[in-house]
DNA sequence: CTGAAAGCGCTTACAG
DNA sequence: CTGAAAGCGCTTACAG
């Protein structure tokens, strides 16, 4: 019952001066305090089952070990593994991650922020995918003073304008695993349902098939169409249109699974049989895309370290001394891995 | 650049003290204040682009306006929902979630609560499904004083053993559902694919199946089998045990959707066709069941709602007066709808 | 209606 | 190595 103890409880009982414990508890300051004393604050610490306030710890040093995440959406399954991959980072500094949710929509992202910002979080972790919004994070020019006052950011699955460190999957060598992999089996006739161009990651795939297929001379105009969201229905819609332009079509690769989810479901409504008549490629290997019909092949992506990674580079950008051995902290663009399963197969298979 | 400003700039600005920049900050006080004041001071707020620190506030009135959560598993797609259905709730009485991920593992799941409470919240949402732990959280007497400090305390699709406040699916109409459609399409030999029985929702199920199916005059020994995990795995095995006791079934209520995913896959390994040789019912609705291969039956539960309940019970519990017409803020069992797809037909289809 | 004072639970120069 | 003092940014009785 009662109040939970405080430092001043803890001195009474250790007879010493709340300085003493405080500097006794301290990992970075226990050395100046003598070996013995340090023992009998633990000692007394422990008794009383003490617990350091960190809110007021971080009113005193002006920071509160605590990280802001904004998230379009949490129901995305892409977005929670890397979300552990940043806490698991976080961690190791005794740092903790608040996410927040926008729902893809710039009132709540607003919202959000500000909610962060009076929160007094060291630091940012974006990972909306709408372009053209670290600028007013960082101010609009290169002093400096945005409207988070010049809290540190890192871009988690998108890629700033300026020097906003990020990390990404690295979408030009997954696009390549995908038409390597399609070429290979034979197909000359390949699609792309893109993403949305406004968003860092359906340019770059969009790009790096553009220029894969063009390299392997089987680019044609009209074979690319661009979803108006990283969604099934988008999905559905662009696949309808493509098939529309280009009858002909045995592949098609897609921007993300979800748009190939829906790819794979007006496929069937024409009576295009997967992948005998087309072969259907994703990207991200999201939970129960192994328990299609077919079972679709896509390109994984390592979330957890993305996640990971992003949290690395903001404790070094937080100056936090976690021991690691000097890694690189800089923006990185993780490589994928091929999953193959059977929404592919050669053409000659029809 | 510089520091952002504080109630003494802002007091500076409008030429009062700070307690009066306080109370004609603050709503519930504002009153007190001359309005020319308030005006002069909202005006001096504003132009410095003022912002409250609530970690001051809270640690000056001794509450954080902060909630924790604790999630099993972020991953498992039933939980975003309501997560944001929580988040809905506090938003309206201007209180922050804290959202932790525990990956069902009893370790950081301490680690975890620790962090909570650490953070000062002022209250914690429990969505872990193991049971037998609320005790610890209240103190094992009825006497309050238990390891979080006495923290009000709301569980979210479990429920405990005392008087916990509780919010859950209502199982018992769930399972109804799932057994009158059955039922209704002629099928009398149906198996019970159950969750664990040491979770509160997987205990409620296989009851109210066999509850049920004993009502129907359909129930037999053997015919409910027992998954380790509410998983896809977990599932499969169950589903294959199941069919090898008993080969006759025409169709199987699982307990949620992930099961349901493990019998479609042995179901289809067997060469069973579903729905021709066996009906299948899910759980939950979760984001794909409607694209396997057939779309899965299943009964879909308010996620949001039940998180938006277990919000203001929360708020309730911490006594916030958010204006909303005193609705029963207690315990809640929400109802779910059946979703019916192709996963499903009668026996006489085959 | 407003101000001066005290204090929430810490940390950190500054003396000793 | 240790203590006394000040202060982080607020709120709230207590006087006036």
């Amino acid at each position: 019952m009662g109040k939970p103890p405080t430092m001043a409880d803890v001195a009474r009982r250790a007879g010493v001066d709340t300085s003493t414990v405080s500097r006794a508890l301290n990992p970075r300051t226990a050395w100046k305090v003598r070996p013995d004393t340090v023992a009998r604050v633990v000692k007394a610490s422990e008794d009383l089952g003490y617990r350091l306030n960190v809110l007021a710890r971080g009113l005193r040093t002006q920071r509160s070990r605590t990280v802001g995440m904004v998230i379009p959406d949490l129901t995305n399954p892409f977005f929670p593994p890397v979300v552990r991959g940043v806490e698991a980072a976080l961690d190791e500094a005794d740092h903790t991650l608040i996410v927040v949710n926008t729902d893809d929509d710039v009132a709540r992202e607003e919202r959000s922020l500000r909610t962060l910002v009076d929160r007094q979080v060291d630091g940012l972790l974006l990972a909306t995918t709408h372009l053209g919004k670290v600028h007013n994070a960082q101010g609009n020019d290169g002093s400096g003073g945005g409207a988070f006052g010049d809290l540190p950011v890192v871009l988690v699955n998108r890629r700033g304008d300026g020097d906003v460190p990020f990390v990404t999957p690295d979408d030009h060598q997954g696009i390549s695993l995908v038409m390597d992999h399609l070429l290979g089996l034979g197909h000359e006739r390949i699609g792309h349902v893109a993403g949305p161009r406004d968003t860092s990651t359906g340019r770059a795939r969009a790009d790096a098939f553009e220029e894969m297929a063009t390299a392997a001379g089987v680019f044609a105009s009209g074979v690319i169409e661009e979803a108006t969201a990283f969604a099934v229905e988008p999905g559905r819609a662009a696949c309808a249109a493509l098939l529309d332009r280009v009858p002909d079509l045995t592949a098609i690769c897609a921007a993300n699974d979800l748009l190939a989810i829906g790819c794979l479901s007006v496929l069937k409504e024409r009576g295009l049989r997967v992948p005998e008549d087309v072969s259907l490629v994703g990207f991200n290997d999201m939970p129960l895309v192994d328990f299609l019909e077919p079972p679709m092949t896509t390109v994984r992506v390592p979330q957890y370290d993305m996640g990971f990674r992003a949290g690395q580079i903001m404790l070094d950008l937080l100056e936090v001394d976690v021991d690691s051995e000097a890694e690189p902290l800089t923006s990185a663009e993780l490589p994928g891995t091929l999953v193959t399963r059977r929404s592919t197969s050669s053409p000659a298979a029809s």
